[in-house]
DNA sequence: CCGTATCCCAGGCGATACTG
DNA sequence: CAGTATCGCCTGGGATACGG
């Protein structure tokens, strides 16, 4: 049997998870397809806040999936691009956002049919 | 040019993955490769708790991902099993799985070296 | 067994100001 | 330009108790 498979907390596959399964992380390094400088990626990204950016920026690179260089001269330019490491997530990511696509329609129609139940009174 | 890109606060797509790009998501899925009870996924997902479960699988559930059937007599019981969109999940979310155990040895290494870094003084 | 309701706290995040 | 530092809110989630 492989019934009893469970998820322990410290299985590293997990903690990995925790770092990229995260809102922003699949969409930064979707921005990453080429080097960007940092207001560059801000800029694509709607709404995350530079703090937000800058997090998730030093997580990626920690995990080994871009690298950071600052150009030389002024004012001061840094610019991020992915490494085969970052690069190779990108298959799995796209699959991920391809199907969030091709889906959208349905599942928000399926919200919309779940918030209906309920509240059809009076 | 595909250049400029900016990936907007709206956009359909990023709603979506705000509801499926977190960390038991996508190990709910995992552990619904066969109907199961409540108190089964809960067994088998180490570290979640009751209200987080529940609100994971409400969500899922609102998203048309899962379906959530009462078995009939007592004590209570209730069954959850993924739909066939939640199942075309899996493609993806498996990929994404296969992805970080392959690759977490050469992460943990990244981690180790950006961590060693600004602190072997003295 | 499978939830919901309540309380309560830590910490994540936005806003803002400041530096190399 | 690309950050770091500080502050204050506010919500997500743990713990617990109770209900169908």
């Amino acid at each position: 049997m492989t019934h009893d498979v469970v998820y322990r907390a410290d299985c590293p596959s997990r903690t990995i998870l925790d770092q990229i399964a995260d809102k922003w992380s699949m969409l930064v390094l979707a921005v990453l397809s080429e080097p960007r400088r940092f207001n560059e990626i801000k800029r694509r990204l709607e709404g995350i806040t530079q703090r937000v950016l800058t997090q998730t920026l030093r997580r990626l690179e920690r995990n080994g999936m871009i690298t950071r260089r600052v150009l030389p001269g002024r004012p001061l330019g840094v610019e991020y691009s992915l490494t085969p490491l970052g690069r190779s997530l990108q298959g799995p990511f796209g699959e991920l956002y391809n199907w969030t696509v091709e889906n959208m329609d349905v599942i928000q129609s399926f919200q919309r049919a779940y918030d209906h139940r309920g509240e059809q009174s009076t």
